[in-house]
Parts: structure tokens; C-alpha cells; sequence
DNA sequence: ATTTGCAATTTTGCATGCCCAATTTTTTAT
DNA sequence: ATAAAAAATTGGGCATGCAAAATTGCAAAT
């Protein structure tokens, strides 16, 4: 069993930055249509590859000629940026590229605890059938991927824990708690994006995710709920250390 | 005593609309340069006086004629109103006043008591003692009124209470929660504008109040964090019988 | 009578030009 | 030489014109 662990396979993942990934966003809008779109990918690649970093000014003028749009959508997607805590904007003084200390982190975890916690109740109240059948789904998949000890696990992992937290907040029912959460997720991105998980850990989750999707069946929205709080806090303490 | 309570004035309360009021906000900012401002106030006075209903169709020509500015700040102010709650806006289908129910009042309840119970508790953790003299301030001042038999003591309520809440959040000294929090508050406007109170609420709620600031001054996090949510909930109760 | 397709109108999304506010630099006076 | 004031420059805020998408109305066919 020592052995067993010894050889556990450090997997490298990048964990926040896949886990609700802007790539990902990317692929799911087929057409591309949008110009405030467009810039708002340009914008958060350009931060994310350390084009700009914390503190950075952010022009208006220059953000247009880098995402080819006019200043007009690159204006909507600072907003949208402003919302997810990416950018901060003053007024007649343009957007710079938001610093983030360990407090901020530590805060947007504990806002995702207590807020993805609310959604997970509420999911246990409102649920459908449809949702729970996505939510096994998930938890079925991880879990086979995890037996065989393939090195796609971790694809597959990423992949359907993404599926299962939108479905479970999906669940819950309530647009504005969606919105809200939606907003929480991006920005973690920022301040670190690669995270190492061992095997073990990728067990424990989807553990949880099991105990959560029990919970939900039974309609027991408090249990569903310090579950929840537990998986999150849980993550942002494997985040806390290096 | 039971005469007493029989006495007790039942005052109406324009609790929620002038708990942190949009009226305030106007006040608060001096010279109302900003035409995106401007739009916005005007939006969301004539949602809040009825002349908008929920579900109405939000023509940005139209809005832009009602307030006197451009089509461009009237898109700005309903990005912010999105943000609040107040009106939903669907791609290339312009926008609508957003339609509300019994479950989303719940939700959004849920949400502040969760939200403000973790600023409580940074608040016990990062507060300064200016922060501490203002929140004193506030139950100073809202007792005093309150010893005092005057009809003004309504106004005094809802001033200090706004402020008191306000410090609270500021001294939580989290950029990310406060900005989260500010967007919850108002959209509970919409649905209803007017509470009664009574007097023993006033006093109840000042209670609470009193309470915080102790658990805030002795560091205990904890504790802050419940009497906050236990404040918003019975808050919230109000809200709903009737 | 209901539905489907097409056209006309309405309305949003985007680009661009102008103006004013904030910041920086230069000049002047002590 | 330093500080204060004024001018210039940078850049965001706003208005408006244009293009694309969606809604609506009408007509025709099943």
C-alpha cells in the first residue's frame, strides 16, 4: 500500500485554470460572432499569459488595435472584466489589471464556499431528474477513468468536474446565485494557475461530488450544503500550499 | 405593558427602499457629472415608480430619450442594473425590467445573510478602530432616537442603519465582497418598496447591532458571522409576511 | 382556420469622431 | 533651486451614423 502510493503519479493540473476554463468558453461559442466577445477572450488570454500583469494599464486604444474591435465592445468587455474581479476601472482614469494579495484569495474561496454551499441546498430542494441523471453521469465518468490508470484520467477529470459543478448550480435553480458564482470562478485564475494534484486527491473529489449527488437525492440541502463548503475549502487549501 | 405595546406606533418603514437607497446614491454623489450615471438613476427611478413593470420591453432609444443622454451611457446603465439584478439583457434582444418571485426574494436573502456574515466576520478579524468608532456611532445614535418617544426617530433609523452597514462591509476591508454585496442590496427594492416596523423591531434590530459590534471588537469571527445572518434572516421574515 | 414563408421595420451592436477631464511637463516667480 | 501655476498632451466619455440581426406584419398555401 506504501508502494502504492510512492508511485502515485504527481499529475500536473492546471486545475483553476481548466476547471471552468476561459479556452473552454471559447470552444463552446460556436460562432464567434461577437466583437465584445472576441475582445473579452483577447483581453483575459492577454492577462493570463502574462502579457499584462497586476497593475498594468490597461488602454482602451491599445486593447483595440490587440483584439482587431473597435473600443466600443473592448469598453463592454472591461465591464465584464470589472464583474469577474479582473480588471479594475475608475472613472476618467481608464483600467488596470487587478492586484490580487492572499487575503483576496483567500476571501473568493470562502465566497465560493458559502455560495456554491447555497446552491448545492437549494439543488437538493429544486432538483430534476434530468439533473441528477447529469450529476452521475459525471461522477461515473471520473470515477471509471480514475480505475484504469490511464494518463487521460486527468483529461477526463477536468473535463466532467466542469460538467458537474455548472450542473449542480445549474440545478439549484436560481438565475441570480448563478450569476453570482459564475462571476466567483474566473478570477482565482489569476493569481496562480497550476496546481499539482496527487491521485489520491482526484479520489477524494469525486468522493465528494458521490456524498453530494447522495445528498441531493435525499433532498438533504443542509448535508448537501457543508459538503459542499467542506470540497471547496478543501481546494483552496491545496491552493494555499505553493 | 401590554398597554404599552398596544401604544407601540406602528410606523411605516420604507425600509428596503431607503435602506441603501437609490435617492441616497444620488445625494451621495456630488456633481452628477457622469451621463451614465444619469441614465441610471433615471432607469431605476422609473422602474421603482411603476412607469416600467416587470417583463416591459427595454428600448435603449427610447430610455436614452427618457434621460436625456446618448444610446451608449443608457447601455452602460443597463449593464449596471444587469449587474444588480434589476433588469436581464439577452444578446442581439435588447433588455427587460427582470420579473421576480417569492423564490428569488429567498435566494437573494440567502445570499446577503451569507455574504454579510462573512464580512462580520473579517470584519472582526481586519477592523480598525475608526471603524469601530463609526459603528458605535450608529447605535449611539439610533438608541438615543429611540429613547426618545419622536416620530424622527424613523429618519434616524434608516440613516444610520444604511451607514452602519456600510462601515461594517468597509471594514471587512475585502474590494471583492464589498462589490459582491453592493449588488445584492438594492434589487430587493423591486419587488417590494414598503415594510412596517415596529418599534420593538427597531429596538430588536438596533440590538443586533449593538451585539455585532462587541463580537467584532473581541475578535470573534464566529460569532459575528451568525448574529449578522440571524439579523438578515429575521430581516428577511419581515419581508415576507406581508 | 392555422401555419409557414417572405418582406419591411424596428432595434441592437459596432465604428468613429469630438470634447473634456486628468495627468504631466514646462515655464515663471519667489 | 524650489515651488507653484499654466499650458499641452494623453486618453476616456459621449454622440452619432451605419450595418446586421431580430421581431412583426402580411400574404399565401395547406
Amino acid at each position: 500500500m506504501e508502494l502504492w502510493v510512492c508511485k502515485t503519479v504527481r499529475i500536473i493540473v492546471y486545475i483553476l485554470a481548466s476547471w471552468y476554463s476561459r479556452t473552454e468558453k471559447v470552444l463552446k461559442v460556436e460562432d464567434m460572432a461577437n466583437a465584445a466577445d472576441q475582445a473579452y477572450e483577447k483581453i483575459g488570454q492577454l492577462i493570463l499569459k502574462g502579457h499584462f500583469t497586476p497593475g498594468d494599464r490597461l488602454s482602451e486604444e491599445e486593447l483595440s488595435r490587440l483584439s482587431g474591435v473597435s473600443r466600443t465592445p473592448v469598453r463592454d468587455a472591461l465591464k465584464r472584466l470589472e464583474a469577474e474581479y479582473f480588471v479594475v476601472i475608475r472613472p476618467n482614469q481608464g483600467a488596470e489589471v487587478a492586484i490580487w494579495n492572499a487575503r483576496d484569495i483567500e476571501d473568493l474561496f470562502q465566497m465560493r464556499a458559502l455560495l456554491e454551499g447555497l446552491a448545492a441546498a437549494r439543488a437538493a430542494e429544486r432538483h430534476t431528474s434530468e439533473n441528477i441523471d447529469i450529476l452521475e453521469g459525471c461522477v461515473e465518468k471520473i470515477g471509471h477513468a480514475l480505475d484504469q490508470n490511464k494518463t487521460s484520467a486527468t483529461d477526463v477529470f477536468l473535463k466532467e468536474n466542469k460538467k458537474f459543478h455548472l450542473a449542480l448550480v445549474d440545478a439549484a435553480a436560481s438565475p441570480r446565485l448563478s450569476a453570482s458564482i459564475a462571476n466567483l470562478i474566473a478570477p482565482a485564475v489569476v493569481a496562480r494557475t497550476a496546481r499539482t494534484f496527487s491521485k489520491t486527491d482526484l479520489h477524494r473529489s469525486n468522493d465528494h461530488h458521490r456524498e453530494l449527488v447522495e445528498a441531493i437525492k435525499e433532498g438533504d440541502g443542509e448535508l448537501a450544503e457543508v459538503i459542499m463548503q467542506t470540497h471547496i475549502r478543501i481546494a483552496a487549501r491545496s491552493y494555499r500550499l505553493e
